[in-house]
DNA sequence: TTTGAATTTTAGGCTCTCGTAACTACCGGA
DNA sequence: TCCGGTAGTTACGAGAGCCTAAAATTCAAA
């Protein structure tokens, strides 16, 4: 008795699963087995052993040796999920004062064990937001998300104008790191220089022109933006 | 490698366990396995099963075929669950519009997501508030519980004013019903009339003395309260 | 004191999810 | 075309936590 069912009992592991691999199929190409292993801190047959029931259920298709792609009803569970990490990020940072780079490990918690009824009343309190602290998009109710495109800050053109709209939720260190700065999504910036070799990219933000920030190649490339003002010429 | 040991590994399925015990043993005498296994809804053999490894991680003292006890490490590791459990049911009703009788159910699954960081956050967001929606106390963060005395109002004599204090938070029905008759901790009225036979009792809310209640015996042996003005004579 | 009902425990099994070890498939370079 | 390294899979096993059936214990009533 498997196959593509209504109401299926998704359990921790499965919610996991789901969610790294829509997060993994975001980067093009289907999603393989060593990067979902690598992704939720699990070792390959793992993956191999879950896949296989993932499968079964209907939520995946699985190409033995190729990795596995989402099928709707399980692109569908992922982005209930992403729905509500995101929304209690939002949540936890507007109204209980956490700070962005902790809300993360206690929303991938809270993810599997809040009610729909829950999460649609924080959406509420926060009047429905479209982008959580770390500038990703919220995906609907009916699982509808924005697709966005982005320039790396590394890939900026000196003398462009940009502004950071995206930034990875995952690592504390560097959120922690890249608000010292004074970046958050929203922030707009001149690009003023980069060395080359894979050198660092010196900034200027547009509130502060006078306070000059130097970012790593490494770092640049983690700043999703939009470039704002092309240089003329 | 067992016995007490800091910094416990506590699976789901244990926290549930050492909190269901915790309310067993409140009265009075040790919890016993049937009555656990009534309270997590599982069958008696799982319950001898956990038990037994709860005993050998030293939460809990074992006599076989008499009952369990918490150990001073089980009882403080309850107690941290009833506190994480209230203080999501408060923030639930205060902060996000649930009602008392929907919040049970959700706060049964948040209890074991939530981190002690998102608990303080929460009662500081509150005030500290010292009882739950249901009238229930509020362990504080190092696990003092305040000991009340209760008399159900099926036993306060005819005449008496008393104040509901306290009402179990695990039947949603029950809870709307009693929410229907204007009742809520810190209610107070006058026990007007009681039928005998475990029949039912007639209260006069001291905010509407007009409007009569009638509750029937069952009920009222769940409303917990305290006289407030013993009847002169 | 004996017996029988109720409660508890033991025995044995199942599912889920993880792991390690061993085998297989794929693919680029010689 | 062959060969070897990498990635993926299969085989096997462990632990948590649940179950049913059967055995053991308790306790109260005859």
């Amino acid at each position: 008795m498997s196959g593509p069912s209504k109401g299926q009992v998704l359990t921790r592991s499965i919610e996991d699963y789901l969610k790294a691999i829509y997060e993994l199929e975001q980067d093009g190409s289907p999603a393989q087995t060593s990067a979902i292993a690598g992704a939720l801190d699990v070792a390959p047959p793992s993956v191999s052993g879950m896949v296989k029931r993932l499968s079964e259920a209907g939520l995946l298709q699985h190409v033995p040796y190729r990795g596995v792609q989402l099928t709707e009803e399980g692109r569908k569970a992922a982005l209930r999920m992403v729905r509500r990490h995101r929304v209690v990020e939002t949540y936890l940072t507007t109204k209980l004062g956490y700070d962005w780079d902790s809300v993360h490990e206690e929303a991938e918690r809270l993810e599997h064990a809040v009610s729909d009824e829950l999460i649609e009343r924080m959406a509420m309190a926060l009047g429905s937001p479209r982008y959580d602290p770390h500038g990703a998009p919220i995906p609907s109710r009916d699982g509808a998300i924005e697709q966005q495109s982005f320039v790396a800050l590394a890939d900026v053109p000196v003398g462009d104008v940009a502004e950071l709209r995206m930034v990875s939720d995952k690592d504390a260190e560097r959120l922690r790191f890249i608000g010292s700065l004074g970046l958050k999504p929203g922030v707009s910036f001149e690009v003023l220089a980069r060395q080359p070799f894979r050198g660092p990219t010196t900034i200027g933000l547009t509130a502060a022109p006078s306070k000059e920030q130097v970012i790593g190649h490494e770092l640049a490339e983690s700043l999703l933006c939009v470039v704002v003002e092309r240089e003329v010429g």
